[in-house]
DNA sequence: TATTGACTTAGAGCTAACTCTAAGTGATAT
DNA sequence: ATATCACTTAGAGTTAGCTCTAAGTCAATA
């Protein structure tokens, strides 16, 4: 194992291969080993990279940042402290948008009730106040 | 009250007026009362339908969603069933959007906790493996 | 030997959601 | 009266993050 094709990477991951060469070419993936034919030969490094990069992506987090942290850890021992600045910077902007969510989503149950109650002839007083 | 410039709106909601005008004029907010002037001048139902939108963004509902909705509103009380249902979806979306988040706060924290260790000098076996 | 099919590249194109520009109007302050 | 200032419009420009296209290479199969 940890000998894998673009192909194989994308299926594991579910991100397109597309996806993966546009990581790689802005610097956003570590430099993933080549066959002798030139061909992405992924190591275990390289995917854990990538499940890392897609993890924190699916929250969100941008590119540009997920650049600079490389870009830190790319310059070894010496960033340790400023990565975790970094990443305690990111977790802050993770529980905003946390709590901007929790609280659509309150919305959300609290409108989808009402229009439960409307549907079910419980509610009476509907006028399109109610949007 | 009921009665505001999109200045006012536009500060009391912190929302740009650019953005105010963009989602008038795509249908995203109901028409907004003018001044013989046509200067826009909110009441108070307009206002409650820019914070609805503003707080459905916030947590990052696609305005072409969005549109949907505001379209069968305006289609009056027969579309009830149907505003529900798309409300629904968009909740299951939000509940997907949270869990992704909270893993990624989870990850977040283990990853800050290692760093505290490694810069405390609790842990001696520091290796690049640490990203 | 010819074709298939996965890979390669550089670079163009796309979508969502704004954001800005330029030119103009009209009420108020000096 | 003149200048200022917030407002108006249509439409162009921007940004992030992909996504697609065209042209080409190479190993394996019919």
């Amino acid at each position: 194992m940890g000998e894998m094709t673009i192909a194989e990477v994308s299926k594991k991951y579910n991100v397109t291969p597309d996806t993966i060469r546009y990581y790689e070419k802005i610097g956003l993936l570590p430099t993933i080993p080549r066959t002798k034919n030139g061909i992405r030969n992924f190591d275990e490094q390289s995917c854990r990279w990538l499940e890392f990069i897609k993890c924190m992506r699916s929250a969100g987090m941008e590119i540009e940042i997920l650049m600079q942290y490389i870009s830190l850890y790319r310059k070894g021992k010496s960033t340790v402290n400023e990565r975790k600045k970094l990443l305690e910077g990111q977790r802050e902007k993770l529980l905003e948008k946390q709590k901007n969510i929790n609280q659509t989503i309150e919305r959300l149950n609290y409108k989808i009730e009402l229009y439960e109650e409307i549907t079910s002839g419980k509610r009476k007083d509907f006028t399109e106040e109610i949007f």
